[in-house]
DNA sequence: CAAGCCACAGCATTTTATGCCGCGCCTACC
DNA sequence: GGTAGGCGCGGCATAAAATGCTGTGGCTTG
């Protein structure tokens, strides 16, 4: 089991505040959270060693960069035996164009979201998929036809119910 | 239309760079791309500008926060003259829990993605919003078992088909 | 009630950000 | 073909930030 870690009020502001402005300076951040610079850097730096935080990226607007077409895709799976399901999941981690996998409980196995530069390069990967054995028995595409939103962050707050004044314990990994 | 904006082969590397590496100094983004600090900064800060970078984020690893349920949701709208689509979008946009929308061609209209904190919390929210007039005919629900993966940065480089000796011209907004 | 521990603020040093300047290259106009 | 202008680069100087150290106050524990 991990160090466990209790998280207070001001570390969940922290989180909360990273998440939107990744990029804030330390300073801005302590000022934000009221802490001064050396505890807030401190907290910043377990945080990450926790693996509360597990990185920091940049929201890169696709749109400006050229054409690109976001798919997602239902898959089932041929056979449900263990192993099935890590082989499958190992070999299209491989694929570039497919940037989420999750596994769902209802009409399929699989939704996976694709984002390829046209139809055509979609339907090469696909091809690719079938040909090769990644056990698919049958799949189905939705096309984004726009996506009126995506949050790159939610209100941490909120999904606490308010309830920020205990610790929160920390568990699986 | 926008300046535009020539992208070369720096600009794309620089992109690529901070989207998984968000929090990098610029001094080091400098000599990852091979340019000095200064021309550095002057490009990134050019790329905000432009809109090709509209912001900054921290990965928060959710399962250490707690049990958390996303769940993905197909909705089909009961009407769809104009004004429905969008009256339904900016509605929805208001819900905290709901962190991405996609419109869809397929056999619905909408694929929703949640992040609740459980089930009774996803069937109230879902309640709230068929009580209230959100103008959905029907919907279903994929509860997410585990997401193997979720990059959180696609290879730009890749998405350009290792093309990356040109410009790339900008366009739509 | 006293001793130890923890987290904080403040301070000093190193590193980074950022604006300024001069140089070389590429272009366009003469 | 030569020259003037503009663009983008590297280097430098100054301001700001990161980061490690130290002392202090509150809280817990014996």
């Amino acid at each position: 089991m991990m160090p466990g870690l209790k998280l207070d009020r001001i570390d969940l502001k922290i989180l909360a505040k990273l998440q939107q402005a990744g990029r804030i300076t330390n300073v801005e951040l302590a000022d934000a959270v009221g802490l001064s610079p050396s505890p807030c850097l401190t907290r910043v730096k377990r945080l990450e060693q926790a693996g509360y935080i597990t990185g920091y990226g940049a929201h890169i607007n696709l749109r400006k960069l050229g054409e690109f077409l976001t798919i997602f895709t239902e898959v089932t799976l041929s056979e449900h035996r263990r192993g099935d399901f890590s082989r499958f999941e190992s070999r299209i981690f491989k694929l570039d164009e497919i940037v989420e996998c999750h596994l769902v409980s209802g009409g399929y196995d699989y939704l996976l979201k694709f984002v390829t530069r046209g139809v055509s390069h979609y339907q090469s990967i696909i091809e690719g998929m079938l040909e090769s054995d990644y056990g698919i028995e049958k799949y189905f595409s939705y096309v984004v036809i726009k996506s009126p939103f995506i949050k790159h962050h939610f209100p941490i707050q909120n999904l606490f119910g308010q309830n920020l004044s205990g610790s929160a314990g920390a568990s699986h990994d």
